[in-house]
DNA sequence: GTGGTCTAGACCACA
DNA sequence: GTGGTCTAGACCACT
């Protein structure tokens, strides 16, 4: 299956860096398991058209979501999710802790203690 | 009351700009209250011997902080942390603010739940 | 649309901060509508050279005004007026109503009243 | 007469040049004729020690005053308000005529016309 | 001594 | 090519 940009839905803000944003988003969505394992990306090309951005910005996007092995190239047939769950399961995991580290480090470094800063939590709407 | 350089105890890396860091801590530091209002910071070129940054560095962050009213310069005579006791109280309330923002954005953005996200924060040291 | 030094026609006096004098200026041609909400301005390289300063002076000057949200860096691309005409007219407001503090506390401190004030506005050429 | 601190009332912020303050506000006092012409000011180091600030910084506001010819020191005796009424005039008419430039200065720059100027000051409360 | 402005020039990040 | 950070070092303004 191919993902098309719609399924995607990339929203770029210019003031941000381009192909953060496109690499965060893509991540998001795989952890989120919004795409299937083992779909097809747009390519680079294709993709960059679409959101109307430089091919490099894209390009670099995918390099690093190839480093971090979340997409495979395979030449001359495209850009795919990995097919590895546990993969996945590892990038869902990290982003949390990363949340979880900045926001009690945060809560720390102002004095707030648990309990408060869980009640914080709790007020807001979600 | 002059602060020293050991009370700010600034850790400063390399991987991100130097005047960011210097800002951000020094503002944690006036927004936990480690500094009494009115101290006198260190001066600009004595801060950047011991951090061994360059003193255009340390201006840059200590103008930053100056125009958001943390702190206050004065040719001539040093930099002083600001009086206004409501200042303080804002900037950490802005800081608490975002902090939970990110956070739930980013629980949001995974697709966990509230009370999920309140167990992971629950379970941690802290 | 990209705006060029003629139409900024920048008018530098050796005798006062540049950065300022330069930010001064584009802030009152965004406010008088001289230039269109979204337009780019020079590259930070490409005013310095015209104006003769080094670039890390423009530099600055266009770094205050995206603080202030006039303008829009981005890394790569340029620099660009803001979209939001909010905050124009904003901006326009606080500089009429500096401008007018200003004058009346002057008349205050010489002691000329009211109505003998706007007589003096109203004699001059204007 | 010789006029106390009490009279000139000085009013000194920290955060702005603190000879320029103080030379400001005694040219007003002047201008507004609150001081009878030749009475004695405070000697510098009396003065300074009132305000609790340099000499120097007192000293460098009164040189520029009798640059001005607004005061007049005479060695040995002390220093006073200048007799010349005609200086005093012109004084106020300077600070009046230069008011007046930078209040319609800034309306024209942001293009607004003498009259809609003029309500804008009626409009205030004084 | 303090902070503030400016330059020249290096090197990085992004499109 | 764009903007962003940093350095070294000059010179100015203020106390």
């Amino acid at each position: 299956m191919t993902i098309n940009e719609e399924t995607l839905n990339l929203q770029l803000d210019l003031s941000k860096p381009l192909y953060e944003q496109i690499l965060y988003q893509i991540r998001y969505a795989v952890a989120r398991k919004d795409i299937a394992l083992g779909s097809r990306l747009p390519s680079v090309r294709e993709l960059a058209q679409q959101l109307r951005v430089n091919p490099n910005t894209v390009m670099r996007a995918y390099q690093e979501l190839n480093r971090d092995e979340i997409i495979e190239t395979r030449r001359g047939q495209g850009t795919f999710i990995t097919t590895k769950s546990h993969k996945i399961q590892h990038i869902r995991n990290n982003m949390a802790a990363e949340a979880i580290k900045s926001f009690t480090d945060t809560m720390k470094e102002l004095g707030i203690e648990r309990q408060a800063a869980i009640s914080l939590l709790e007020e807001g709407e979600w």
